[in-house]
DNA sequence: GAGTGGTCTAGACCACTAT
DNA sequence: TAGTGGTCTAGACCACTCA
C-alpha cells in the first residue's frame, strides 16, 4: 500500500498534479468541470483549505477557471491572430478598409465602447508627441469584443493641433480609419513602432477584459510616424493574452 | 470613527489595496520590505489566512515577492529590449557579430548552458521544416542569464539534412553564429516570422527561469526562411516577462 | 534563536448557480 | 433548495533566513 508515501512535496502540490495529468492525458476537455472542493477533500482526505489551494494552482497557471457556485473547469485556448506589419499596410487603410478587420479571420470582433474626448496629454504621452505649447490631445478609447468576450482596449493619442476639426475627432473615423485621415491631413503615417510587454492585469483591467485569475495581458505601445520622423499616434493597447498571438513577418 | 464600516469588499481585498496604493504612492520602493503576516494580522486584526491572501493578491499581480523567512518584497522592473527585426538585418549577422549581442545594450546577457544534439523531429516541428524521409533535427537548446538571472531559454530546431557536418551542430557556431553558418550552406535566411503569445509558465519553466508567482512567460517563435519560402529554422523562445520588452520597427 | 513565510486542520457562514 | 466556490477564524507545526 503506497498510502503513507514518502513524498515530501506539498499535498496541495500532489493533488494539483495528478489534476493537471489527467488533463493533459485527455481526461478532461476543455469546459468539462473538474472535482470540487468537496470532491477533493473526500478523495484526498484533507482539509477545505488544501483542496482549495490545489484549484488554486490550477488557476493561477491558466489551467482552469472557477466559475462561482457553479464549479471550476477546465479553460479552452482559441486565440486570434493579429498580424502586426501587414495589418498596417498601404493598402488596408489606404483602399477603405479599417485596419481592424484584418484581425478577425472571420470571426466577430467588434466595437464594443468608443469614447474620445480631448485631455491634456498625460506626461508619457506629451513627452513623445511633439506638442504645440497648450498642447491637449485627441483621446480614442475603444473596447472589443469577440464572440460576446471582450479582447482588447486600445486608447490612442493623437496631438489636437492636427486633428482638430477631422472626422479623428469623431467617433466614426470614416472609411480607412484614422490612418486614412491622417493621410487627408497630410499626415500620413510611413513607419510605426511597437513595443510589447506583458505582465498580470491591475484590477481595473481584470474587470474591463472580464479575465479571470492566471491570465496576462499583453500590452501594445503603437507609435506612427509620419514624414521626418514625426510621431503624429500613439496607441496603447491592453490584450487578453488568452485571446491573441501576435506575428511579425519581415525580411532580412 | 469608521472602524465599522460598511464597505462590503473582502477583507483581503482591501488589505491588498491599502498596500498597493502605499506601493504606488512610493511609500514603499521596489526592494523594500512589507508588513509582514504578523503585520498585518495586529494592524488589521484578521486571521493568519486573511493576511496571507491579502499578500498573495500583490504577489500574483507581480507587483510583490516572497522570500522563504525573510518577508515579502517589492519587485522591481527592469527589462531589456529586443529589437524585433534591426536585430536580425543583414549587417548583423553579416558581418560577424553574434545576433545576441545586439539584446543586451551593455548589460550581461550571456549564454549559461547550451546542448546541441540531433533528435527526431517533434510533431509541430517536422510539419513545418519541410524535412526529407527519415527527417531528423539538430536541436540547439541554450539558456541566456542577465546579471546572474536566467531570462530567456531558447530552443532551436534545424533539418540535419541541411546542417549535418557544419558547425551548427557544434556548441559553437563561429563568428555571425547559425545564421551565417546556413549562409554559408547555400540557406541564407531572407525572411522571418516572429509569432508570440504569453501565458502563465509551467512549473519547469517557472524553475529554470527562477521566476516568482505573478510573472507570466512571453513565447517567441520564430521561423526563419531561406529563399522561395524554404523554412530553414525554427526557434522556440521562452522569456521571463519581466525581463524583457519586445520592439519592432517597420515602415508602412 | 527570533522572526518569517509555507503548509495544514476543522470548523463556520455567505453568495451564487443550477435545477 | 441543494451544491458550489468565496471568505474567514483560530489555532498548529515546519523550514528557512538573518542577525
Amino acid at each position: 500500500m503506497a498510502s503513507t508515501d514518502g513524498d515530501r512535496r506539498p499535498k496541495y502540490q500532489r493533488i494539483a498534479d495528478t489534476l493537471r495529468e489527467a488533463i493533459q492525458a485527455g481526461e478532461y476537455v476543455p469546459g468539462d468541470r473538474l472535482p470540487g472542493e468537496n470532491d477533493l477533500m473526500n478523495a484526498h482526505r484533507v482539509a477545505r483549505m488544501t483542496a482549495r489551494q490545489a484549484l488554486g494552482v490550477l488557476q493561477s497557471e491558466g489551467i482552469a477557471e472557477s466559475r462561482k457556485g457553479a464549479g471550476v473547469f477546465v479553460r479552452a485556448f482559441r486565440p486570434l491572430r493579429r498580424r502586426g506589419i501587414q495589418r498596417l499596410s498601404q493598402q488596408q487603410w489606404g483602399s477603405g478598409r479599417s485596419i481592424w478587420s484584418a484581425d478577425t479571420e472571420n470571426r466577430d470582433l467588434v466595437v464594443d465602447q468608443v469614447q474620445v474626448t480631448e485631455e491634456a496629454a498625460p506626461e508619457h504621452i506629451g513627452a513623445v508627441l511633439d506638442l504645440e505649447e497648450e498642447g491637449t490631445v485627441c483621446v480614442r478609447r475603444r473596447r472589443f469584443v469577440l464572440d460576446g468576450k471582450p479582447v482588447l482596449l486600445a486608447t490612442s493619442y493623437l496631438p489636437m493641433g492636427i486633428v482638430a476639426g477631422s472626422a479623428i475627432t469623431e467617433e466614426n473615423t470614416g472609411p480607412g480609419g484614422t490612418y486614412a485621415r491622417l493621410a487627408d491631413l497630410g499626415f500620413k503615417p510611413v513607419h510605426f513602432r511597437e513595443e510589447i510587454r506583458s505582465r498580470m492585469p491591475s484590477k481595473d483591467e481584470a474587470r474591463q477584459l472580464g479575465i479571470t485569475a492566471g491570465t496576462p495581458v499583453i500590452l501594445i505601445c503603437r507609435t506612427a510616424f509620419a514624414d521626418e520622423g514625426r510621431p503624429v499616434e500613439i496607441n496603447e493597447m491592453t490584450l487578453d493574452a488568452a485571446s491573441y498571438i501576435l506575428e511579425y513577418d519581415f525580411d532580412a
